[in-house]
DNA sequence: ATGATGAGTAAGCAA
DNA sequence: TTGCTTACTCATCAT
């Protein structure tokens, strides 16, 4: 186990009975077992617990890590979603305006034709 | 200094010659002044130094935490305001929408009176 | 020397 | 007890 910035944990204390990946995943009730089994002195019990808490910790503070760099991510893939929805809009935007401005000059041309011509138009059309 | 979770970090040492935070503004050629007149041997020397150094590295940590949640802010706000843009721009769009709608229908209907009233409307209007 | 950051430890809260 | 989160310390990298 060697990552570059890997923080080298202090040596939790030699352990004869199992590996801290062992010590991590054992029940309690299990870990008791064994300790009392290995007939431990109370002193190495109580240490033997702290450890495997610390060892929990370790595991706790990473996965915390990891969840605050997802939810970042998270973050970030939105912003790029929604500015690019943006983007989308907006052009779909000027293309209803340039809709909106051909179909005002059609409309218009046809009235100043209709002025020009001298025909008369009902009111409301 | 006494917050809710703070750490209660080591006491670094008694210190008779300055606090914490006098320590961690000095200057050094301030501090090399101050250790020398003392008359304090190397080995204090050497660890006032380190706890000058473990005082400023705990600041640059709470800098970093800090920075960490204010960029988290930012794109907490960024999120909001784009959204409400987006939403601004969904009603533009409907209002868009609606007015070339309109237009169209009054277009129609114009177009449509003529071939009734069997007016001639030259090409290209 | 200084500043920033990743990983580990301990404290304290919540379940 | 377990899991999470914060503040702190230390190692390491860059300046």
């Amino acid at each position: 186990m060697n990552y570059p910035q890997m923080h080298s944990p202090d040596n939790l204390g030699p352990n004869d009975l199992m590996t801290d990946d062992e010590l991590v995943s054992i029940s309690v009730r299990d870990l008791n077992r064994t300790l009392k089994m290995k007939g431990l002195t109370r002193d190495e019990i109580i240490r033997m617990k702290q450890r495997r808490r610390t060892l929990k910790n370790r595991g706790y503070a990473a996965s915390c890590r990891v969840k605050r760099i997802e939810q970042r991510d998270i973050l970030d893939t939105d912003k790029v979603i929604e500015q690019s929805d943006i983007e989308t809009m907006v052009n779909n935007n000027q293309s209803l305006k340039d809709e909106v401005d051909a179909l005002q000059a059609q409309y218009d041309a046809l009235r100043k034709y209709a002025i020009q011509k001298k025909i008369e138009i009902p009111y409301g059309l």
